[in-house]
DNA sequence: ATATACCCGACTAAAATAGTCGTATTTATT
DNA sequence: AATAAATACGACTATTTTAGTCGGGTATAT
């Protein structure tokens, strides 16, 4: 319930793995996948989709592979959350307006607050934090 | 992915609901369900399990219902969460430690940092704060 | 007795998450 | 030019979690 997606945690370890690296060496997703067991076709998709949101550069062909673009200082964890899963929020109401309890809810506002103060706080963790 | 269950939701709208009333003055399930639109019998689930906890009394018979036993100003949101849904984080290897990676993984201490952070941000808010 | 309200377990449905498969594309190497 | 190593990507299936339903109980005021 208050936990993370796979996909989110696997992106995060091949992150902080190709950090390791020197700037210019790639990672494959083979490599990835080999050294902490994750499955392969399953991580494919998370590199991929980090590719697209160019935190990280695709190099294809053979000694082709991924390595990290952006500092990662730059992007916040909840930035990197969104980018990944969409918007996220402790209730529907607050990323979507379309709750059928809307008018007569009484926790909206309370919950809100601690909404808010919940994506203040993973606002201000970068990626570099996680991942070294 | 970081969202409260609607049977949390449910239980926090029914507590705020009769915090509103006086000391001894009873609500039923079919009173509340009506009020907030919600499915009745998921709501008497969640107000069944709020009674084994002892967080609200039940009387039963006619002219039963539930009303608020503790002051909720004793109870963590935190604490609530974990009563209701059973222990929680943002990774498995914070409830569980049975995670295959356990070994290898490299982002463990920093994601447990952060879901430190977040365990605490809950366990400073009190339930009355939500229910007012 | 009856009706109202809580109690509770077993079941089904729906949604979100996790994982698989097949095929295409790019490109270094031979 | 052929091959092989790598990414790209959509469609599919499986699993798990969440949400909701149903059917039968028990307690008790009237």
């Amino acid at each position: 319930m208050l936990k993370l997606t796979r996909k989110l945690e696997y992106a995060l370890i091949a992150l902080s793995h190709m950090q390791q690296k020197d700037e210019n060496e790639l990672s494959t997703t083979k490599e990835i996948a080999e050294k902490f067991a994750i499955p392969q076709e399953i991580l494919a998709k998370a590199l991929q989709q980090l590719a697209k949101l160019e935190i990280i550069h695709a190099v294809q062909g053979p000694h082709g592979g991924y390595r990290v673009i952006e500092s990662l200082d730059s992007l916040s964890f909840m930035d990197f959350i969104e980018k990944m899963e969409g918007p996220q929020g402790l209730v529907q109401c607050t990323t979507d307006s379309d709750c059928s309890l809307m008018e007569v809810c009484n926790i909206r506002e309370p919950i809100k607050i601690i909404n808010k103060n919940l994506i203040t706080m993973f606002s201000n963790i970068s990626l570099s934090e996680i991942t070294q």
